[in-house]
DNA sequence: GGAGAAATTGAATCATCGTTCAAATTAACC
DNA sequence: GGTTAATTTGAACGATGATTCAATTTCTCC
C-alpha cells in the first residue's frame, strides 16, 4: 500500500527519503522529456537512468501523465518561491525584477535543463492543464504587477506589458541558455 | 498492388489525382502533428479528418513515419523553390534576400500553418533525419552566400552570419505569425 | 536481530495503435 | 456498358507500452 496512509503517521527520515526519490525520478523523467519529447518516452526509459524497473515508479507516481504534472508543479513551485524571495530581499521594482529573471532563468537552464516543458502542456490532463496554465498565468500576472509598480515609480520605462511577456517566454523556455 | 509500377505506365489524369491527394493527407497530417505533435497523433486521427479510413492512407504512404518525412520533404522543396525564383528574378543580393525570406515566412505562417516542424525531426528514421538535416543546411548555406554576397557589394552591413541563422530559425519557425 | 513497513521486482493484463491483407467499392477508359 | 485498374474498407494481427498485483527483497526502528 504505496502512498495510502496519511503522511503524518510516516517518520520525518522515512518521508524525506520518499521525497527524494521522487525528485530523483522527476530529474530522470525531465531529461528523458526533453530528450525524447513526452509521449516518445517510456517508462521503461525513464527507470532505466535510475537503475531500476518500471513498476517502481509506481510507488511515487499513479501514471505517467503524473509524473509530467509532477514537473511541470515543481518547476512552477520553484519560480513562485524565487517570486517570494524577491518580494521579500528586495524594496525596489527593479530589484526585484532582476533577482525574479536571474532566478528564473536559473531555474530554466540549470533545474530544468532547458527544458521546453511549455510545449508538453497538451499531453496532461485537462484537469492538469487548466492548473498549470492557471499557475503560470498567476505568476505571469505576478510579474507584470512589478513592472507596472517600476513604471508608476518611475524606475523603468514605460512598455506594453504583453510585449514582456512575448519576449520572455520566448527567450526563457528554448534552448537558449546564457 | 498500389504503387509498384513504374509511374511511367500511369496516365496523367491519374497520377494527378493521386498527387492531389498526396497534397490533401499531408495537410491533414499537418494539422494534426502541430496540434498534438507527431507521437501523440494516431492515423485515426488524420484519416478523420479527410472522412476516411486509416487503411486507405496505405495507399499513399508506406507508413506514419513516411508521412511525417513527406511533409519535411514537400515543405523544404518549397522553399527551396523560392530560393531558386529568388535567383532569376533579383540581381542585387538584398532582393533576393527580401523575396526569400519574405517567402519562406509565408511558407511558415501559411502553407505549414506555422507548424514548428522542426521539433519533429527526432521523431524520423535516422535515415530520414541525416536528408531532413542535409537539406535544411543545404538551404541555410544558400541563404548565407546571399548575405555574403550583400556584405561583399556594400550592400548590406557586416554581420556575423551564425546569428542570422539563430534569430531566423526562432522568429520564423516559431508560432510568430507577422 | 527481528518484526513490520517500504521499496522493488517479475509476470501478467489491458489498451492503443500501426500495419497487413483479402474483399468490396469506385473510377477510368476503350 | 464492361473490363480493368485504382481506391477504399473491415477484420484481423502484432508490437509496444502503460498499468496491476502478488511475491520478494530491502530498509527502519525498537
Amino acid at each position: 500500500m504505496p502512498p495510502s496512509r496519511s503522511t503524518a503517521t510516516l517518520s520525518p527520515h522515512i518521508r524525506e527519503k520518499r521525497r527524494r526519490r521522487r525528485v530523483e525520478i522527476l530529474h530522470a523523467a525531465l531529461r528523458a522529456f526533453r530528450e525524447k519529447g513526452y509521449h516518445a518516452t517510456t517508462l521503461d526509459h525513464i527507470a532505466e537512468q535510475l537503475g531500476v524497473r518500471k513498476t517502481a515508479l509506481y510507488h511515487y507516481f499513479p501514471d505517467k501523465e503524473s509524473i509530467l504534472y509532477a514537473c511541470h508543479h515543481e518547476s512552477l513551485a520553484e519560480v513562485r518561491r524565487h517570486l517570494k524571495e524577491a518580494q521579500e530581499q528586495h524594496t525596489t521594482a527593479s530589484d526585484r525584477l532582476r533577482h525574479v529573471i536571474r532566478e528564473h532563468v536559473r531555474v530554466m537552464t540549470d533545474t530544468l535543463q532547458g527544458s521546453p516543458l511549455a510545449f508538453e502542456v497538451p499531453a496532461l490532463s485537462p484537469e492538469h492543464q487548466r492548473k498549470v496554465v492557471a499557475a503560470r498565468d498567476r505568476y505571469e500576472r505576478a510579474l507584470r504587477s512589478i513592472i507596472a509598480e517600476g513604471v508608476r515609480d518611475g524606475e523603468l520605462r514605460s512598455v506594453d506589458p504583453s510585449s514582456i511577456s512575448g519576449a520572455c517566454y520566448c527567450c526563457v523556455t528554448k534552448n537558449w541558455s546564457s
